[in-house]
DNA sequence: CCGGATCCGAATCGATACTG
DNA sequence: CAGTATCGATTCGGATCCGG
């Protein structure tokens, strides 16, 4: 089962033929947020048909993305090879291309706990970040835990409940707490500032000042 | 003919349902190096089938990522808004990526102007430039002239005959001319010195001063 | 020649069922 | 948990055809 060639000999070719495959950039998407078992991609992934799962997590280990390891106890995860993750920066700004494309969700769009989490790397400022942040986001049943510190942000995934291999629950409580929706895009995007966002419902603060929103606006932000 | 959906809310997704279906992100790279008429695109994309073709340039002015713009004599060309001009440094990222994963080329895989020309730009480090350069490349078929001054990398394709549209050709004779092949990403990589790429054929000097190849491999590297 | 549209067989994908 | 197997739906590929 070679990939179909495009016939050309190529370095942008041969990237194609690796990662655009349907379905391969969001299996990498996933995986760029921590290793994951089949059955976390499966759920992770919730239109995926198992057969093409299969497929591509085939395909991306021949080629040199993702590697099958063996865990400890029991199972087993996959996780991206270092050749892998440097399609990170690609990802990301692919996300940040994408973003000013999204219009309404559609019928039956979710947003998961690993697409948020690259949703919120997507649009973190790393140069703006000289102070800290705190905060807890939830989007339907979809609950993070984001903190920045020294120019760098973490996101621990608090529900639903992370995969084994996850990162470890963050001790002590976020100054910020807040739930949103597809809306919120509209923040990111600088369209309707923090105050507005409060007041038509699209961010509901369930925690702490709300004046760290306005922080949460800067740190996150796409613009065009 | 709505793309079909992977069902997630997320601008990685969107991106992924804008530009990843097959052949998509290819006649990206071709609009690229300049505007292009659908025969061209169909020329310098030899396996594509023209009704794929036409779906794609289709769905990418839905997207709004290329423009159909009517030619002031006659006929039309296609262009990337500026949307679509936006991916050029993702799609530069993903071919140094790929890259590294390019083996042997293939039976039937060819070169063609605007990947050569791509692939000059995904190698180029304009932070090396401070010098000038001016050859020509000549890779089967394929003959491009390129400049480098000012840090920046100018490509004009000779040969095959460019499009109407395509840049004026330059005046006065190249410093280098050369001929390679698909070998020659042994000296794009530096796993071969410019004379080492020379005694074993991988390039072979038309015009100038060997030493300049020196300089050409300064300035077009991708490394591990 | 340009810019496609149409037709049809081949390959892939999607949904579901099933298994070690 | 980690996948195969199966089979209909969809898309792709290759060729041909068509109007300007």
């Amino acid at each position: 089962m070679a990939a179909r060639s495009y016939g050309q000999y190529c370095g942008i070719t041969t990237a194609i033929e690796l990662v655009t495959e349907r379905w391969a950039l969001l299996i990498v998407r996933d995986l760029l947020v921590g290793p994951r078992r089949y059955t976390d991609l499966k759920q992770g992934l919730p239109k995926i048909p198992t057969n093409i799962l299969s497929a591509r997590l085939k395909e991306l280990q021949e080629g040199g993305v993702i590697r099958r390891v063996p865990l400890a106890r029991c199972g087993l995860v996959y996780e991206l090879t270092d050749y892998g993750r440097e399609l990170e920066p690609i990802v990301l700004s692919l996300g940040r291309w994408g973003f000013r494309s999204m219009g309404e969700p559609r019928e039956g769009d979710a947003v998961t706990a690993d697409s948020l989490t690259m949703a919120l790397r997507t649009a973190f400022r790393p140069d703006l970040a000289s102070s800290s942040l705190d905060f807890q986001i939830q989007v339907g049943p979809v609950e993070l835990r984001a903190r920045i510190a020294g120019g760098e942000l973490t996101v621990v995934q608090i529900a639903p409940p992370a995969p084994p291999v996850g990162g470890s629950l963050p001790t002590g409580e976020p100054e910020l707490r807040f739930a949103t929706g597809p809306d919120i895009r509209h923040l990111i995007s600088g369209k309707l500032t923090p105050s507005e966002a409060v007041e038509q419902g699209v961010v509901t603060i369930l925690k702490g000042n709300p004046k760290l929103l306005d922080r949460f606006a800067e740190l996150f932000r796409i613009e065009a």
